[in-house]
RNA sequence: GGUCCCAUCGUCUAGUGGUUAGGACGCUGGCCUCUCACGCCGGAAGCCGGGGUUCAACUCCCCGUGGGACUACCA
């Protein structure tokens, strides 16, 4: 097992979009297989042809690529395989190990609800059992599901896991309408797949043992199994959308990068030492299973965007100036002028821990009749502070060094002329200039945008500051 | 109900019998400062409870309690 070649799957279903869970599933498959120089493969499980979408797998891979995993195979589609499926459900049948069951759905609820209600377990009575029944309209296959005896899970991360398999069931195999159950196809599948490490939710931890069986009946070789907690919502609920989005693409559109999520969610569960801040190599290099923790984890969206923050800061500068290209755009901002647009990157970076929100408060360089944030007007731009303004217009022309240093050197220097401190300077320019009485630094601001759009604004505060 | 899993600051976690229980997010006091942010210095905040084992338990065992998962012709 040592010596062969690590194979490594996420199978997700095509039922909605990429969640943060399945995210952080396919991370832990992804590092784990690329550390050991594996190959990760991606299969959709669609056997529920009333639940899956094309839509759904679209946003799936989308997603896997945005955040950068890649797959060495796939991806496979589970639908396409029924027919495989199928031979082994026969080859079970054949062998004794399956039978058909024509008990009807409504029947097993009430005889489920009976028991539960007597305090018994809820589990197949096996009524068909014996009765050599053959394949009709309306049958399914059971698995004949060893009842004694226990099955014992060697798990990568949760240790050994003893189930007596008098709790286990009959379960189906192969649904009335032919398709495959999950239990069986992900079996099937992983096996042929030549699935040799299967690093999943926690939530198929009780499933395992019945699987472990479907292995051993089917001849096949039973893989090495790392079952990984949940992601809990901050009600300590499984997260769901009441917890906020949920889904991966939605942080794309809310301006996270795809580097800040990985790093959020490897965290989720896995640590290494102090450390907090990974690149994808580190982080090839240092993953293991057995570093990850038992227990669920709660989302905390606060520490996500602390690392989006950080990510924005040590972006390199083309890459994030692409990344917030879009951004720009759907705000209707031309951004042909890159050096301009880098100018703008370069200012609002250190104070933006979204794309969004750099957008947002960016607003202003792109359009000098800024509006005035009525408050910040009602202090500012009033006659009290025009002063300040139109010496500033008096002096910027002659201004030959207008670079920040020169910029802020001018307006010191004008506020010692004044009388004044440089804050009082400062505020009633930048909210002259950009509406508001938060921005970058106004002397970077104003070599930004440049002397003359400078110039204009500062006009325009000044009739505005004189009509009171 | 049954089965299985889990349990260190509010949250993510380090810790593997002897530590002043460390780090991070968030919160908070201060410094820096043209605003904001960054940065720097400081602070509050934790071993779920009870029994054992041991010279010594956050650490090992048991029992509670709490949380989660599964118990489908979903995956």
């Amino acid at each position: 097992m040592t010596s062969e070649k690590m194979r490594t799957r996420f199978a997700p279903s095509p039922t909605g979009y990429l969640h943060i869970g399945g995210a952080r599933t396919a991370l832990f498959n992804w590092l784990y297989t690329r550390k050991h120089e594996g190959t990760f493969i991606l299969r959709i499980e669609d056997t529920d042809q009333a639940r899956s979408t094309e839509e759904s797998t679209k946003a799936i891979l989308d997603a896997m690529s945005w955040l950068g995993l890649c797959w060495d195979e796939g991806p496979y589609f589970q639908a396409d395989r029924v027919k495989i499926h199928q031979e082994m459900v026969e080859k079970l049948i054949d062998e004794g190990k399956a039978y058909y069951c024509t008990c009807q759905p409504e029947e097993l609820e009430a005889k489920r609800k009976q028991a539960l209600a007597q305090g018994r377990k809820p589990k197949y009575d096996r009524t068909c059992c014996e009765r050599g029944l053959a394949k009709s309209a309306d049958s399914v296959v059971r698995f004949r599901c060893p009842d004694v005896g226990a099955t014992v899970l060697r798990d990568l991360i949760k240790g050994n896991i003893s189930f007596n398999n008098e709790e286990l069931d009959d379960l189906i195999i192969e649904r009335a309408d032919g398709y495959p159950t999950y239990n069986f196809a992900v079996v099937v599948d992983d096996a042929l797949m030549g699935i040799t490490h299967v690093i999943r939710g926690d939530d198929h931890v009780n499933n395992t043992p019945k699987q472990i069986h479907l292995y051993e009946a089917l001849g096949y070789e039973v893989p090495l199994f790392g079952h990984v907690p949940m992601i809990l919502g901050a009600d300590k609920a499984r997260l769901s959308k009441r917890h906020g989005a949920t889904s991966v693409m939605a942080y794309k559109d809310m301006g996270y990068l795809p580097e800040a999520i990985i790093n959020y969610l490897v965290r989720l569960g896995w640590s290494h030492g102090d450390q907090e801040i990974f690149s994808m190599e580190e982080l090839i290099g240092m993953f293991s299973l057995e570093a990850v923790g038992k227990s669920a984890a709660v989302f905390n969206p606060d520490k996500l965007l602390w690392l989006n923050q950080h990510y924005i800061m040590s972006y390199e500068e083309e890459r994030l100036i692409e990344t917030m290209l879009p951004f720009w755009r759907e705000r209707g901002f031309d951004t042909s002028d890159h050096r301009f647009i880098r100018k703008i990157t370069a200012d609002l970076r250190p104070r933006a821990k979204t794309l969004v929100e750099m957008a947002d408060s960016g607003t202003f360089y792109f359009r000098e009749d800024v509006a005035y944030d009525p408050a910040a007007a009602a202090q500012f731009l009033t006659p009290e502070y025009a002063g300040h303004l139109e010496a500033v217009r008096d002096g910027l022309p002659g201004l030959a060094d207008y670079t920040k240093d020169g910029v802020e050197a001018f307006l010191r220097a004008l506020a010692d002329q004044r009388g004044t401190k440089l804050k009082w300077i400062a505020q009633t320019l930048r909210v002259a200039i950009t509406g508001k009485t938060v921005s970058p630094g106004i002397d970077e601001v104003m070599v930004t945008i440049g002397k003359e759009s400078a110039l204009r604004r500062i006009e325009r505060a000044i009739a505005a500051s004189r009509q009171g």
